[in-house]
DNA sequence: CAGTGGTCTAGACCACAAG
DNA sequence: TTGTGGTCTAGACCACTGA
């Protein structure tokens, strides 16, 4: 292991220790220095990674606080999916596969997903089932040539678990957005929605690997009341 | 202006320009040198945030890659004001502020807030308007003693506005939680709401200042169907 | 004032990608 | 094999904070 994640996963646990408590500062960079036999740059890139996920605010003049996450609810926001959720919350949750074929992508689907025309894709459709309600509908559409083998109860557990662990795929980035669509016959159909409602939310996702290249499209329709996003935000400098 | 700010000005010029076209490679971090005569740290620093912003994609062995972000619509994601947001789509739009008034946290407001028990705050509510029509309800709770000279005319134009640039006031980080709730009767009283309308969305906020501490709480509940959240999220690392 | 984090340099070795 | 980005070192000066 790498000498910045060593002292970054080290600073973590003492943070989680309550060996650094919240609001309090840590030791100073020069301090950290002797602590780890480490250079100062060394150290700051761990700082830098903490203070990325919200851990710590650097202060110039003063020091690193550990931030009072505790205060905050949850873990705090980034690209996650559905079964690392449901794991980190606690709750039971069962997929079914409602569709898994091999597809090509034609000039409409080549719009949507940002893939191009002729590219074979798995089309994918799951629902999502917690204490038995199905909250979720899910639509993926997966670039065949990086998982030719991938089967039904591999995208039944979890996706990102099977591209991540099994493939040792490198997922970098993903691009996504949030809106509130009327609901449709599908969503009538595979989920359990309250008839009054007219409304469902949408997060669509254009996922992506290391060289750029766009590798998969989502959208996750979520019943109203089960939805909810959280996001830890730094202000952007202009 | 520092260095690496310089560099990154000049780099994400040359992409708006065309210079460096998407998926080109940029010159290499040596190349790099050569051209700003900085040290490769500084450069290194200069790609960094390049990358954060979605910019670029680094790839080991290789180079860095100039992101097609022009096939995504929007921004890119982040802590956006609602003014700044308008601004960047060109819409017209109009705030009426509905209360502007000087109060005291009681234990109820603590506990939204996490401002502590007799704070003095002030309370804000406003509502957003687009072509006319009332879209968005804000209430904002601002700690007194930060802008204890605010005016309901800064808060009319652009709260954040008034903060950073007028005060010089250094806004750090943000929680923010989006969730889908029942309409109220405020929020019938004060929008232009669809009658056969059961939900709203609502994003709350948790603002920081440098030192770590809260200085704002906001709640904004938006119309459905007016409703848009983009994000760009790189994976993480666990 | 002393100590902090922010910036910058010049060098080094490594793992990885591509030809 | 060559060149890339990733990691790491040892040093330096600066601007800022708080006593």
């Amino acid at each position: 292991m790498k000498k910045y994640e060593m002292i970054l996963q080290d600073l973590e646990e003492k943070i989680k220790n309550k060996t650094y408590q919240e609001n309090d500062l840590l030791p100073s960079e020069n301090e950290l220095v002797k602590i780890y036999d480490a250079s100062r740059a060394t150290i700051r890139q761990a700082l830098k990674i903490m203070e990325e996920k919200g851990l710590i605010q650097k202060q110039k003049g003063r020091g690193s606080v550990v931030i009072a996450s505790s205060k905050l609810n949850f873990p705090i926001s980034g690209l996650t999916s559905y079964r690392e959720l449901q794991d980190s919350l606690g709750f039971k949750s069962e997929t079914e596969v409602i569709k898994f074929e091999k597809i090509t992508v034609d000039s409409e689907l080549a719009a949507l997903t940002l893939l191009e025309i002729g590219t074979p894709v798995w089309y994918i459709i799951r629902t999502r089932k917690i204490d038995g309600e199905a909250v979720v509908l899910d639509t993926d559409f997966v670039k065949y040539d990086i998982c030719p083998d991938m089967t039904k109860d591999d995208v039944a557990y979890s996706l990102y678990d099977y591209l991540e662990k099994q493939l040792k795929i490198e997922i970098s980035f993903a691009q996504k957005e949030i809106t509130i669509d009327f609901i449709n016959n599908e969503d009538r159909e595979q989920l359990d929605l309250n008839p009054l409602d007219r409304h469902i939310v949408s997060v669509k996702s254009h996922v992506f690997l290391n060289d750029a290249s766009v590798f998969q499209y989502t959208e996750s329709r979520h019943q109203v009341d089960k939805f909810q996003f959280t996001e830890f935000a730094r202000r952007q400098k202009r």
